[in-house]
RNA sequence: GGCCAGGUAGCUCAGUUGGCAGAGCACGCGGCUGAAAACCGCGGUGUCGGCAGUUCGAUUCUGCCCCUGGCCA
């Protein structure tokens, strides 16, 4: 790891978090790191809120833009690829400002997390047993083969269960033993700010940019991606919104209804993102009101350089 | 004004032959290692419209009142 440590703004979803980063890289001369599993995909802009071209041009941005939606850009690429930017921007002599809401690809990065390997025949021969026996009978097997991460996955959790079966069929070893950092914060990795909002005031930005991004061409940015081979099991397709959307140009849903479905999906994914942030202790928090993070940007530059 | 239907959780509603009120959604909480914006789990938050009456006990039965919707004037 760089020794100056890796700096990063971790927060829910419309937050504010991007726009405050740009205030922020320029402030300490960093080069933003995107810790976002959607951001990713090229031609995925509106229903992403990814920043702009032209804001990207004002400050790097890495790990924006590196996939196409038709491949499924693995959390292990991710770490691959995050290592390899952050070396750039070191041998640069820049700092990296993580950005992002996506809890395990931030981990990814500051944990050095061992992503043990995959196979897709066994991946599929096992998902095939899976759909034929149900979950409750992959688990017990699982209860048998490797206990300790049979405790720690839930009987009715499928994909889980097969993911864990797998690994130890490809390795040779248990799951649980490859989880060893998991319980682990190395503080002196990273010096991390998170910004919280009060649930209303989240939820009123979360619902006013669903309806932006309604405003500013998301349903033409769908209706291109499906017609581009957008759907099935690909990770693209099931973003928050592009499901809906491509539903909506289906006839399943009304345009209100794929509103509604995205404002609620989103509010439940920020839920889950400060649920997952919430118990890193590495990161301190700050509270931002209805304007999100770029109200309080001076904070957390203050706090970010230390 | 008359007749009918209804008033129970944030919303839509079920239910109690009178005995501490329950579903879905919403909401809250948690887990998480090669799909993670994925996947999975846990939690009922309540003057049962109001006031009286009958009763050991009323959200349930009775009366009056209030409110909403529909039909008729």
């Amino acid at each position: 790891m760089p020794s100056p440590p890796l700096l990063a703004l971790v927060g829910p979803t419309a937050s504010g978090k991007s726009e405050a980063a740009f205030v922020i890289a320029e402030e300490l001369d960093a080069e933003v790191a995107s810790v976002d599993s959607m951001l990713l995909y090229r031609g995925m802009d509106v229903g992403t809120a990814k920043p702009t071209p032209a804001e990207r041009a004002r400050v790097p941005h890495h790990l924006v833009d590196i996939a196409e939606p038709s491949e499924s850009l693995s959390v292990w690429r991710f770490q691959l690829l995050a290592r390899e930017a952050l070396a750039g921007i070191a041998s640069r002599g820049r700092c990296a400002l993580l950005v992002g809401g996506s809890g395990l690809h931030f981990r990814s990065i500051v944990d050095d997390l061992d992503f043990p390997a995959t196979d897709p025949s066994t991946r599929v021969a096992l998902e095939a047993e899976a759909a034929s026996l149900g979950a409750e009978r992959m688990h017990q097997r699982l209860t048998t083969l490797d206990p300790e991460a049979a405790s720690k996955i839930e009987p009715g959790n499928v994909r889980r269960t097969v993911r864990a079966l797998e690994v130890a069929a490809i390795t040779g070893r248990p799951f649980s033993s490859f989880a060893h950092q998991w319980g682990q914060y190395p503080v002196e990795r990273v010096r991390a700010a998170g910004v919280t909002m009060p649930p209303d005031a989240l939820a009123r930005r979360i619902a006013a940019r669903v309806s932006a991004m309604i405003d500013h061409g998301f349903i033409e940015e769908v209706r291109g991606l499906v017609e581009a081979g957008l759907g099935g099991w690909l990770t693209s397709s099931q973003a928050i919104g592009y499901a809906e959307m491509a539903r909506h140009l289906d006839g399943e849903l009304s345009l209100d209804e794929a509103r509604a479905a995205m404002v609620k999906r989103t509010r439940a994914l920020a839920r889950r993102q400060l649920a997952w942030f919430r118990r890193d202790p590495r990161i301190r928090w700050f509270e931002a009101k209805e304007g999100g993070a770029a109200d309080i940007v001076g904070d957390l530059v203050e706090y970010l350089s230390g």
